[in-house]
DNA sequence: CAACTGCTTTGCGTTGCACAAACCATTTGC
DNA sequence: GCAAATGGTTTGTGCAACGCAAAGCAGTTG
């Protein structure tokens, strides 16, 4: 016999007990919702030649303009060689300039440039129909709050970077964080 | 000359004023938030023989058991041919069953088992200190709530399967739903 | 000046998909 | 009764987004 009851699309059950210490569960959902937006996001960036990696580049360098690139690896969790062709192609659009470290000429600094500023407000006002289709089960103060959230969760992030570890090891490892020996560098200056 | 307050790790302004419309920005911070949080999650499952795709799958199923493929690819936002790929691995471990839909016998019901229930909590307490760790920036209240509002964002898009478009379709497009259709079928028996 | 650092290039491999085509079993509608 | 449609499966191709390794160059450090 078709069991009807537990058959429905609406969840009857949330995923963990708010009760529950720690939060479990986050990743899941984090990931779940995280590639519905992705979705929706290629199609609405789609038309202006970014793709959501660009996206959170950007979105990042807003954030931390003028940092180095060891910085910015460390920021978004990738490969430094991953993260040469990522702003290779930010480059290439005038989104970004690399510029060189007057202190020590290995370096770049990454600096987002008018045009990427307005590229990115440009991608954020065409990302709000798929925003608010993808987060259509939560009203306007909610949206916020996640959003805030999110934003605070982001922070912590970064800043955990200057006091510890980076993300690429996993939890426990405790050689020095890259990130936090440059800002220690930038904060000495 | 090095431009030093602009460079630190910590950002200097939210993405997006926390009175914006729609809150833009979302979908980049969901992106870089998932994305770390898969980086610990796959070395966290990956004793465990799981996948972060394979966690995101037992999540849905233990809130939507019994359901049919096709309304769990809609659910998932995966091509059916993929779904097959993902429910072929978690059958081989004996973490869920197809079972026939004795009143279709072309579909196929897809229950967790009680392996797989076991499993799902497992990697959930592996993935508690990840969490804490990528979720540092919030504390306990904080991190309740953004579960309660990704709970809340998932069932608001399980929902609106049952009541509008694919997520595969960008909005606007106005077919039928496969997920509605299934839902209204369930409804009615 | 050797050793180290920041960045770049090239190359290889894996994962997670989208998409297409073809097929089988079953149901539906005329 | 049967053609059309449906639910699922298999096979195949291609692509994006990575991780990782090796090698090299320019520049800094001790």
């Amino acid at each position: 016999m078709l069991d009807i009851a537990s058959s429905s699309l609406i969840p009857k059950t949330p995923a963990a007990s708010p009760e529950t210490p720690g939060g479990s569960g986050s990743s899941a959902l984090l990931n779940h919702m995280a590639r519905i937006m992705r979705l929706q996001a290629e199609s609405a960036l789609a038309p202006l030649g970014l793709r959501p990696r660009h996206l959170v580049a950007l979105s990042i360098l807003r954030d931390h303009d003028g940092g180095t690139q060891q910085t910015l690896a460390a920021l978004l969790s990738i490969d430094r060689t991953n993260l040469v062709g990522l702003l290779n192609d930010l480059e290439t659009e005038g989104w970004i300039e690399r510029r060189r470290d007057t202190e020590d000429r290995r370096r770049h600094l990454v600096v987002l440039t008018e045009t990427g500023s307005e590229k990115l407000a440009d991608a954020e006002a065409a990302l709000v129909n798929a925003e608010d289709h993808v987060l259509r089960g939560l009203d306007e103060a909610q949206r916020q709050q996640l959003q805030s959230l999110l934003q605070l969760a982001a922070a912590g992030h970064a800043a955990g970077h200057a006091g510890g570890c980076t993300e690429q090891e996993p939890i426990g490892h405790g050689s020095a964080c890259l990130a936090a020996q440059a800002d220690e560098e930038l904060g000495a200056c």
